[in-house]
Parts: structure tokens; C-alpha cells; sequence
DNA sequence: ATAAAATTTTATTAAGTTATAAAATAATAC
DNA sequence: GTATTATTTTATAACTTAATAAAATTTTAT
């Protein structure tokens, strides 16, 4: 159950119909009218509540991204070791592939066919959640907690691709699920996988 | 069945096109128009080298996945330990990031798109590859140089999402830097990120 | 119950899509 | 140089698509 905003409940209904079938079929090969019949409405119906089908991407994508970078915050902000806060933000990062999977895959994977002002608004979310991510990489070499020469660009590439992989294969059945590859995940880029 | 190889070199500029624009716009936001555009012939003059516009994405598939699992399987039967079989296997996996980018790109994400058989197909060989990669790890296991209660199969999907993407990002300016990653990338499934 | 507001349908437009067939042209072989 | 083969163009068919406007219907508020 996605909440969006304060809007009424039958606009949060279309929104999740758009991000299931773009999450599908992807955007292009998404149209208005498979929108429309998982809704059991006609085509032209779901235009009451958007402007273009570019304007419901947008707004799933946007959806998508919520709140990542604020939660983000929070830990970097926390009193925690580095590496603990490492843990903790890839548990938050891989939350959402539970709660919304759908908006977040469409994020991930159909944000580049976003135009203009919505493909630049979601992009810097993107690049601002990077960049602090990174910073959690740098305040650990400084440290000490982590290898002098580290490459945190990389280290913050590779741990966001290792991450952002699961929603492809991950099925949702239950929170502890997520929780579980989340930590493992955390285990293999802190630790490594030696003996 | 390696046409590109054998076939005419006209074939291959084809090919390429398509996996470029594949590639940029996805399979359904590219339009046969926009491979013809890139040849600089007219719409229907591809048609002549493809029986439909899935063939085409079949094909780009095809070629994006050749190799890899028997590329996997000289690595994994080579005398090496298991860590040093890793390390060769990411650095053999991205090696073709670097020279056919766009196949591989095109491989990863819209094969979804593919329909039936050749679905099938190119599955199967990801199916497989994944399968030889996961045998890594517990060979690793089995040897006592990896941790005992690794997740061999987590471990297969983290590395394979990490590694593949470097193609959304990598711009393929020198066989170099895509070994430095490779490299890196290693090192951090490996050793992990603790001093 | 009735007016107002919200939602959906019907009807339509204009543009873009893949694919085919036949004709035209270019390249190569003899 | 002509015949043969390879390649490209022209023309077009059959669909699908996003989007608009107006009418019809349903829901909500008074």
C-alpha cells in the first residue's frame, strides 16, 4: 500500500496501476489503455487524472526516489561507527524494494525516458543519494576504518549495484526476506567473503 | 549460430545500429525508423537483413551473451584458487563491457522483452552462467578459503549485480580503466572494505 | 431530493508503428 | 558489356497509440 500525499484514494489506485504496468512492461512498451483495464476503466479515463502518460511516469519515479536521501541523512547523522552506518543504510535502501517495489523499479529502470524538468528533478535526487553514500565511504577511511585506498567513488558504485540488482529477482513474500539479503549484502562489501 | 562472423560485413553495420539504438531508446522506444536513420537508408531497407523487429532484438541478445559461459568454464576448471578464479571470472565478465558495449547492454535490459523461444533461449545460457558462477563460490566453501556460512547463491546474484552495472555508467574510454574496475570490484567482494 | 462535483464513457483525431511487395538501382561475376 | 545477384527505395496496408472534447453517469453535499 503506497500512500501519496494527501491525495484522494482513487488517484493513488491509478498511480500504483501505472507503476505496476510500467514496471512490467516497461514505459514504452506500457500503454494507456493496459493502465486502463488493470483499473477497468476505459482509455481516456485515467486522463482525468493525468496530464500525459510522460506526467505518470514522472510522478511514479518520483515516488520512487522519496525519502531516500532524507533517510540517508539521518544516519550519516547518527552516532554510529562507519561501517555500522554502512549496515544500516543498505537496510534502509533495500526497504523500499518490499514496501514499493513497483515504483521503485521504474525508478531504477525507466526514469531515463523521463524528458526535461521531471528527468532532471529525479536525477539529482539520484546523484545527491550518491553523493552521500560516498561521504559514509570517506568519513570510514578517515577513520581508519576502512583500507587508506579505498576508492570510494567505486565503493559507492559497486555497493549501489549490488543493492539496486535484487528488485529484478527479489519475489516480496516477506519483510524478514529483505532484511536478510540486506544484511548479507552488508556482510560481503564490509567484510568481504574470505574466512 | 554466430552470423555476425560469417555474414557479409553489411550485416554487421545492421547489427550494430540496432544494438546502439536498442541500446539508447530501449526496444520499444526504438522504432525500425531509427535504425534505418543511423544507416542512412530508408525504413523498410532493414528488412532485408531482419524478418521482423524481434529478430533483430534476438540477435543483439544472442551476441551480447556469447561467450560468457564458456569463457566461465576455462576459468573454472584453470589451476587456480577459488579467490583467484573470482577475480578472473569479474574481470573476464566485464571485459566485453568495453568492447561491445551496446550488445551487452542491450542483453541485460530488454531481453525481457524477447518472446518465446528466443527467451528461452537466451535465459537458459544466463541460467547456466549463473549456475557456473555460484559453483565458484562453493568451491570456495568446500576448499576452506571462503567463509562456511557463506550464501554461495546470494553471494552469485550480489557479485553479477554489482559487476553488471558498470554498464549504465562506464564510458568506454580504455580497456584500462575497465580492468581497474574490475579489479577494484573484486577486492570488495573478496577482502571487503575493512582495514 | 436536488444541485454540484467527481468520475467514466463515447467518439474521434492525428500521428506513428511494423511489415510486405514490387520496382529501381547498385555491385559483382562472367 | 551484359547477366546475375545484392541492396535500397517507393508505396502502401493494417494497426496501435496518445490525447481531446463533450456527453453520460455516478457520487457527494446540502
Amino acid at each position: 500500500m503506497s500512500k501519496v500525499d494527501n491525495k484522494p484514494k482513487r488517484f493513488t489506485e491509478v498511480l500504483d496501476a501505472a507503476a505496476e504496468v510500467f514496471a512490467e512492461k516497461g514505459y514504452h512498451g506500457a500503454s494507456t489503455t493496459d493502465i486502463a483495464d488493470k483499473l477497468e476503466i476505459k482509455q481516456a479515463g485515467i486522463y482525468y487524472y493525468f496530464k500525459s502518460k510522460d506526467s505518470a511516469l514522472a510522478e511514479v519515479c518520483r515516488l520512487g526516489v522519496q525519502g531516500y536521501v532524507e533517510r540517508l541523512i539521518v544516519i550519516s547523522q547518527a552516532d554510529l561507527s562507519a561501517d555500522r552506518k554502512i549496515r544500516e543504510a543498505i537496510r534502509e535502501h533495500m526497504q523500499p524494494f518490499h514496501d514499493l517495489p513497483n515504483y521503485v523499479q521504474v525508478f531504477q529502470y525507466e526514469r531515463r525516458y523521463l524528458a526535461g524538468e521531471s528527468r532532471a528533478e529525479v536525477n539529482k535526487l539520484a546523484s545527491k543519494y550518491e553523493g552521500e553514500l560516498c561521504r559514509l565511504f570517506e568519513a570510514g577511511v578517515a577513520a581508519g576504518d576502512f583500507r587508506q585506498d579505498l576508492d570510494c567513488k567505486l565503493a559507492t558504485l559497486a555497493l549501489l549495484g549490488m543493492c539496486n540488482s535484487v528488485t529484478v529477482w527479489y519475489d516480496g513474500k516477506s519483510k524478514k526476506q529483505i532484511q536478510r539479503i540486506a544484511d548479507h549484502f552488508a556482510d560481503f562489501i564490509i567484510d568481504g567473503i574470505l574466512r
